[in-house]
DNA sequence: TTGCGTGCAAAGGTTTTGCATGGCA
DNA sequence: TGCCATGCAAAACCTTTGCACGCAA
């Protein structure tokens, strides 16, 4: 569960590093490998992959796969077990992940399990749309 | 929108017809490829992507990204523009897309609007999970 | 010292592109 | 007839794997 096991080596801490530090947008591996190059730490990209199939498996990351892209995004997830317990809002455009503590969308989870028989699996879910920043942005842009 | 510009070949043909017969399943390009080998009606797969493409930006068909597999599914979608009015469900398990008309549901999309100021893109928005059937299935099966 | 971690390069798989040919309108 | 559509093969990509070497514990 919390990748405790495993080496401490270099390589996988500056990817996690860059990882938390971007919590809140899409990360793809080639990405990854684009920053440890500019830091002047390069990592060769299996030893991405490697590191992001343990981290997902671990349930440290979440793997997505966005609109037209065709690489797979990832994104740090909270450790901490909450996240299978609420939604998760993506803005389309900026990309945040946001944490939906919501009672009100819980009521439909409880009432699609009830009434509709269907088991909505929370972590896997995310509402896609834009979020009140960019939707005011995007209004003073139409000036 | 209607994808009607463009001529009636028989290679578009075969591939919406094998889409449309498939409506409730995964179906990826290798899919639609093997089946039209099989009967007969062979189609080179950039032909196949080409017109994926195309189903993808009228909005006649969806993409999406299942689990641990590499390629891309697609799924026949309604035309009607109804899709845009409701949630979707998608079983996890038997790949079943559920349009669910439920006022509970809008009223979450109301609630996210205007108390969360986040816009869902409800044609984006899918709730993954499992369904009635396939849960009844799964637990028949451990006994 | 032991065995996991890493880098490189090659392999594997999916999707896209270029170009000559074929076929709808 | 004029274009768009198609097929093939090559290319472009992303990701995985094999293997020898390096390094944490």
């Amino acid at each position: 569960m919390n990748h405790s096991e495993g080496y401490k080596t270099k390589q996988r801490m500056a990817i996690l590093e860059f990882l938390k530090r971007n919590e809140n947008a899409h990360v793809t591996a080639a990405m990854i490998s684009d920053h440890l190059d500019q830091t002047g730490t390069h990592v060769g990209v299996a030893t991405i992959y490697r590191h992001l199939d343990r981290l997902l498996e671990s349930g440290e990351v979440r793997k997505y796969t966005v609109d037209g892209t065709t690489s797979a995004c990832y994104q740090y997830a909270r450790l901490d077990g909450q996240c299978r317990e609420h939604f998760h809002l993506k803005c389309e455009k900026c990309g945040r992940l946001i944490h939906l503590e919501c009672s009100h969308a819980m009521q439909t989870f409880d009432h699609l399990l009830e009434d509709h028989g269907f088991a909505v699996d929370l972590y896997r879910t995310v509402f896609y749309g834009q979020c009140r920043e960019c939707r005011e942005q995007e209004g003073a842009e139409e000036e």
